[in-house]
DNA sequence: TCGTCGTTATACGCAAGCGTATAGAACTGG
DNA sequence: CCAGTTCTATACGCTTGCGTATAACGACGA
């Protein structure tokens, strides 16, 4: 049998490369052939049409997300409550690769139900492993639920946010807001709870 | 001179109900034509070509949401410090009119830095609205920003989350974690600040 | 070496959408 | 009521993109 030499997850690959920076409108079949150095001739025998893609494309960052959130959670076995620098990874995503994807899903997922399931899905995987970490500190579930959220909205929302912070970087304030969220001491105390020194 | 049956207004409001339901690509001319009930004979003698017509949006959009942002302002003249459930009403924005335009100018200036540069400028005034609001009842300067950019995230992000709360309410949710970042004292106190009832 | 089967290139029909040209309709002022 | 101006409908050419059909190509097994 002839060997592909344009597999099917090139096209998935390709695919999703293209949703990352141009949106779900921009994956088209022609131009992702070009994209592969190929026509589109071999496209349609691996799917059926472009809907096709959409889904295994779907499939497979769906999948992604998900092993991203359990190798998060391997990667600290023993239960260490203050790795929540782990929060940290959590708010800026893994690498440059996924993170594009997910905004683009999640702008998608406004428009298409079937979209809004997966991510459901994949958001209340995550959002079970903040609870599972800020409720190592925290013992109010209602407060627990709180800063979850706040984490989350944190780590999705400022790749939209526009604005700046004079004289300041924006990592510079995310770290002070990280702080809040997680209820670590700030580097200047003001009069405040029971914690010692 | 004849009256205008379709003018100018109703290409770009058209165009900006269509533009918060499918997303800058969805926007185009003869589908706007057909929503309008006549055909696009009229529309070129607005607009050059329909790059005008998404310029003509940006720019309403900017300015509306510019005055939006002085209407909050202007709402609450003399400086009262816990007005601040305005800050729900800035969280939850007005009506449900800009919000959508909102959410879709915001995934747009991912891939436009035109886009992008109105946006800042829009976030901007945002900001610092959440500022000077904020900084009525918190005196670190750094701590005013990182809050600011936590409601702002939250506003925002609230909206591209898919999560669950079980048991819960996501309007619940937001509240408490409002009060978490207004630093307001929680329904349930746990031995926490000097605040008295 | 020669078939065989999967992969790819090319060509086709079709639909949607942009921008232009031109003629007709409608409103307004005189 | 007429004339001019403005808006609108219709038709056209062009491009892009989808999905299909068919033929050429190439790797592998016999």
């Amino acid at each position: 049998m002839g060997a592909a030499r344009t597999p099917r997850e090139r096209w998935v690959e390709e695919g999703l490369a293209v949703l990352a920076d141009g949106g779900p409108d921009a994956v088209r079949v022609e131009a992702l052939a070009k994209r592969l150095g190929v026509t589109k001739g071999g496209f349609y025998g691996y799917f059926a049409d472009r809907d096709a893609l959409l889904a295994a494309m779907l499939d497979t960052w769906e999948r992604e997300a998900a092993d991203q959130v359990v190798d998060r959670v391997r990667q600290d076995p023993g239960g260490d409550p203050r790795a929540l620098i782990t929060l940290a990874g959590v708010l800026t995503f893994s690498g440059d690769r996924l993170r594009p994807i997910d905004l683009a899903v999640r702008d998608w997922a406004r428009r298409d139900e079937t979209v809004a399931a997966r991510l459901r899905r994949v958001d209340n995987r995550r959002m079970e492993l903040l609870r599972e970490m800020i409720g190592t500190f925290c013992a109010d579930p209602d407060e627990v639920e709180a800063r979850s959220l706040l984490a989350f909205c944190v780590a999705i929302g400022h790749h939209f946010l526009a604005a700046d912070h004079p004289g300041r970087t924006r990592a510079e304030v995310l770290a002070r807001a990280g702080d809040l969220v997680l209820d670590r001491p700030e580097e200047k105390p003001k009069s405040r709870g029971p914690e010692g020194p």
